[in-house]
Order: structure tokens, then sequence, then C-alpha cells
DNA sequence: CTGAAAGCGCTTACAG
DNA sequence: CTGAAAGCGCTTACAG
């Protein structure tokens, strides 16, 4: 390994202390009232030498290290994977980097992670946490950590967070199929207490009171068995005439059921998902959804965080989504 | 902010060294011959008060962080997406920490990205190059610091990289296609110095030199309209039987404008895709691709990464990708 | 078995 | 305008 080069190199090579090689390298050079040509000296000299200012020891005297931990259900996800895009990209802005984990939607796994992040010193947090984990987050919050929910928040738990506006969203898209003419409606969603599947369910259940419905809720856990055995009660008992998925997850896994076992969309069964997915692109017929502003929530939840390490303010931030139900170009 | 217990905290609270309170809570009992109820008491007074060994300190001290860089092309691309989940899993097994870069592409930005991660002390690289990268990868070799390049490498670079067989899948892939009937193929790549690319056409030409065939070559930037053109051309004027696609990004955005065009698969034409992507899963009728073991890449990187890091063993790894040519069940 | 001390590479009051 | 010095929270040879 080459020796890095250190400030005291430089301050050495050109006969100063290292104080004012720091003042001139780190841009405070009215603050040390640096003489122009010594100034001039240290710049050179540090060019030369290819210095690299070593952010480590700058974080331990500063008690800053500009890194934000981002911990999301599963960095392969699709959804996941566009909000760390987002965040990365808005946090370089800030001169943050960023880390991830992905939590796998368990408690247990969000602990580990956070515990290891916080050894690591990130100076705030982005989280989408899973199901039954507002301990965890009161626990940042009771150190004095900046948190940042997003996606999904606790209602009782008082953080910033960036969702989208998911009880008018549901409630838009319900409204939209009964206008065009369903009458019996099922709800596939997740056993869960986090607010947005909670919020999402109720605007179900507000814009469906008229007609007939019924609401599914699967554990998040065996998701596949049980998604399966719901879309067939749905499909043989209940004899819906459309599905409404509450999640991306769901989306995608139901309608891969539903193509396998040979049910015609929109003829037999229609279908209305939450969120965008790429393969709805290539699906024979186009997908109504709920598209959430992803780009935006990252942006946003970025910002949010980075105030509050500033001024300690708490935001809570509520995003429109929008219905594609267009017919394909 | 609430104050952070350190071990002179917990020296103090038991009237020790902060040496011992270091020997003990790292592991290093023996080393330090503490006594046993003095060790006790250590932990004991550390659980009390809560404490968490302050990373950054450390890692000034070791000269370790304990941080790996992971840079792809893009973190939101599901392939990349794949990849980084299974870095991250496996660093995770030796108490790595990951932190992911984008570098769409552009040997500009993976150049910031390599300088902002230096700067951030990371023991290691895991990189997907760019095209036009060497010179970045050869710096990051002069520096001494481990790296390992994933699914792409420079044949005249002496780094250690793991990729999977290039060459012969498509071979294979090509193959089977004759053996299927066609007798026209298109190839569709990217213009690229990568030497996974030219060994992907390498295997190409190899296995159609029996037939009818052409190579289109598509400037990444431009790739939208370069592709449609391309595909235009191959529909009109070499009127090929069967399109094979070198990357996963094309593969997607070649079946999407064939869809679009109304192109039947594969009645009108066949198409050969490269790696795996949900969206085949929805297609009319299964797509034939070369599945890569995503997995077994991102995990075999970790691997030579750390073991480079330990003894500076450069290994090149090449993995056999699968034929995915069944019909759907 | 235990403690005092140096040092990792920075920043930043403080003193001249 | 410039330098000496303390200190961030650890680790680790060294001395007892």
């Amino acid at each position: 390994m080459v020796k890095k080069v250190s400030l005291k190199d430089i301050a050495q090579k050109i006969g100063v202390s290292t104080a004012l090689v720091s003042y001139v390298l780190s841009g405070n050079e009215e603050k040390g009232r640096v003489g122009k040509e010594t100034a001039e000296k240290i710049r050179q000299a540090a060019k030369e030498l290819n210095y690299q200012p070593n952010h480590i020891a700058k974080s331990l005297k500063t008690g800053k290290t500009n890194t934000i931990g981002l911990i999301v259900a599963d960095i392969s996800n699709p959804f996941f994977a566009s909000i760390a895009r987002g965040v990365e990209d808005e946090s370089g802005h800030f001169g943050l980097t960023t880390i991830i984990g992905s939590s796998d939607e368990s408690t247990e796994k969000l602990k580990n992670l956070v515990d290891v992040f916080i050894k690591r010193q990130v100076d705030g947090f982005i989280i989408s946490p899973p199901d039954n984990s507002e301990e965890t987050i009161e626990y940042i919050i009771s150190l004095g950590i900046p948190i940042c929910l997003i996606d999904r928040h606790f209602n009782h738990v008082n953080s910033s967070y960036v969702i989208t506006d998911n009880k008018e969203s549901m409630q838009t898209a319900v409204s939209h199929l009964l206008e065009m003419g369903y009458k019996n409606l099922a709800f596939v969603a997740y056993k869960s207490s986090l607010q947005h599947m909670k919020d999402r369910e109720q605007g179900f259940l507000d814009a469906s009171a008229t007609i007939q419905s019924k609401v599914y809720k699967i554990n998040f856990n065996k998701q596949q068995q049980e998604l399966n055995k719901v879309l067939d009660e749905i499909l043989e008992t209940q004899k819906a005439d459309a599905i409404v998925f509450a999640t991306n997850t769901l989306s995608v896994a139901g309608l891969k059921y539903l193509t396998q076992k040979g049910v015609q969309i929109p003829k037999d069964l229609n279908v209305m998902c939450f969120d965008f997915s790429e393969v709805y692109d290539f699906f024979y017929h186009p997908i109504i959804h709920v598209k959430q502003p992803i780009e935006q929530l990252a942006k946003d939840s970025v910002v949010a965080l980075t105030q509050q390490m500033k001024d300690h303010t708490i935001q809570k931030k509520v995003l429109r989504s929008e219905l594609i139900a267009k017919t394909r170009a």
C-alpha cells in the first residue's frame, strides 16, 4: 500500500504548520488569515503530492461523518432500488454518502442494521420501516439522531416522514373502478400495523361502501401460498369482478398467478395495481395502477433529513400519486 | 444529541484504564491478560451504559474502515440491484459495510465516485467498469487498493475479476438458434472496448459462421433512437429471422420496441436475450435467454476481494451461465 | 495482571 | 499573519 500523504507531509515540505495547511485546504483561508503566497504554495504542494484528505480523521474531530444510512425492505426490489438511486443522487448534492441495508421486512434485521450504522456514526437515517418496528424508530429518535421515514410511517411516532396520499389515491382508484361499472371488488393487502397499509385499506373501504366488496389480508412471511389461496377464493367463492392490490409486490405476484391460471384480464376479471412495474409494459392489456412519485419521495426525504440535521425540524410531507388508467397508445 | 459513552467513561466509572476496557471489549482479553472479575465488571458497565464503540476512531487508529465501495452502472437497474443485494449480504458476513455508487456508464462519474470513496478510506473496491475506464482502474491498483471487477473486465489490466463465460454461453445460445432452424441472425450490441462485449460478439460470430448474419453496434449514449433504427433495419432490410441481444438493457428495450411495432414473437421473428428479466414472465411467449448466476457473481467477487485484502492475491474467476430455452410450464 | 502514554490525521481555539 | 498544542476515541507496544 502506497503511503498516504497527510497534512503534516505537506506542512513539512514547505515549512509551515499543519494548522495553516488545514485552513487553506479546507477553504477556511480567511478564518486563518493566511498570506496569499503561503496559501498558493500550500495549494501547489497539495496538488504535487496528490493530497487526499482523510475523511476518517476529519470525522473523528468534527463528529460528522457526512454519511446517511438508508434502510429499505430489499434493495433488489425495483421499487426500493429506485428509491435508493434517488437518495444516492440527491444526497450526493449535499456531499453526503449513503450506506444501504435491506431489512427483509424483519424487525430483527432492522435493529441489527441500525446498530451497525450507529457504530459507523451515520449523521442520519432514512428508513422504510417494517411492520412492528416502532420501538427501533423510537430508539433512534431517543438517541437524538435525525431520521426521516419514507413511504411508510407510524401515526403515533413523532418523526419526519415523506409518504404519498395513500388513502386518497386508493379512493380515487377504486372510484374509477366503480365508474367503469365494477360491482364486486376484492382488496388484497398485508396484515400490518403500518399506517400506509391501513390508509390504503380505508381508502378502499370508503370508495367501495356502496357496492359488494371483501378485504383479504395475508401474512408477509407466507405470502406466496396465502396469496394464491386468497386469489383462488376470490375467483371461486367471491366471484369478484375486479381485484385491487395494495402493494407493488402483491401486484406483480398476483398478476403472475392470475396469468398462470389462465385468467384473462380484463375479460374475466380486472385488476388495479399499486405502484408502477416494468412488467405492465409487457402485459397484453394495459394495467390500471396508482403511480407513486418515487423520485420525489427519495429527493424530499433527503431534503427533510438534511434540514433536520441542521435545525432539528420535524417535517411531515405527503405527496400526491397519479392514477394511470389510460388505454395503451 | 445525547452524549455518546466512550471507553473513557466506562474506564472512569469502574476505575481502570481505558487500555483494559479496550482489551476486554474488543475481545483481546487474553492479549491484555486481564483479570476475570475485572473483565466481568467492564462488560457489565459497558452494557449498563449501552456502550457503542466508535467505529471512526477505531478506523483512524487501525487504518481499516471495514468498508468497501461498490460501483455499478445504475443501482436502479434490476440487474445491478441484484448484484448490490448479493454484495451487501455477502460482505455483511465479513463484517464489511458497502457503500454504493452509480456511474451511469460514465468514466467521469466513475472517477469522481472513486475519489470520494478513497477519501472515505474504503478498504477495497468492487466495480463493474464503464467503457474506457482502464485508467481509473489502473489508478486504483497503483494506489495499492484491493479491487475486484465484476461482470466486466479488461483483458490487458491485471486485476481480480469475476465474470461469466460470455463467449461460450453466447456460442451455446446461438447454436441453439441454429438447431431450431434459424438461418439469418442479427446481433445487437453496444460499441465498447469492454472485454465481455467483445467476447459475446465473438461467441456470436463463431456460432453463426455457417449462416447469414449481421452485427449491429449502437452507442450507449443514444441507445433509444439507435436501437429503434437498427431494429427497423433488421426487420425491413436484413429481414432476419431471429435477433440476438447482447445485454439485459438491450433485451428489454428491444422487446418493448418490437412489441410496440406489433411484431409477433416467435411467429414473425424470434429473439434471444441476455440476462433474466422479470418481464419475460409476463410475455405472451417464453423468451429464450442466457441466465447469468448473479448471486454467485456478487458472492464470489466479495470473496475474491476479501482474499486480496488479506494476501494481495489476484483472482480471475469465470462462472458458467445457463441457457433457458424451455417451453413455459 | 494493570496503567501511562503515544499516536492515527485532522480541526480549532488560543497565544503570539 | 503564523505556530504550538490540545483533543476527537480508539489501539497497542511498553513498562511496571
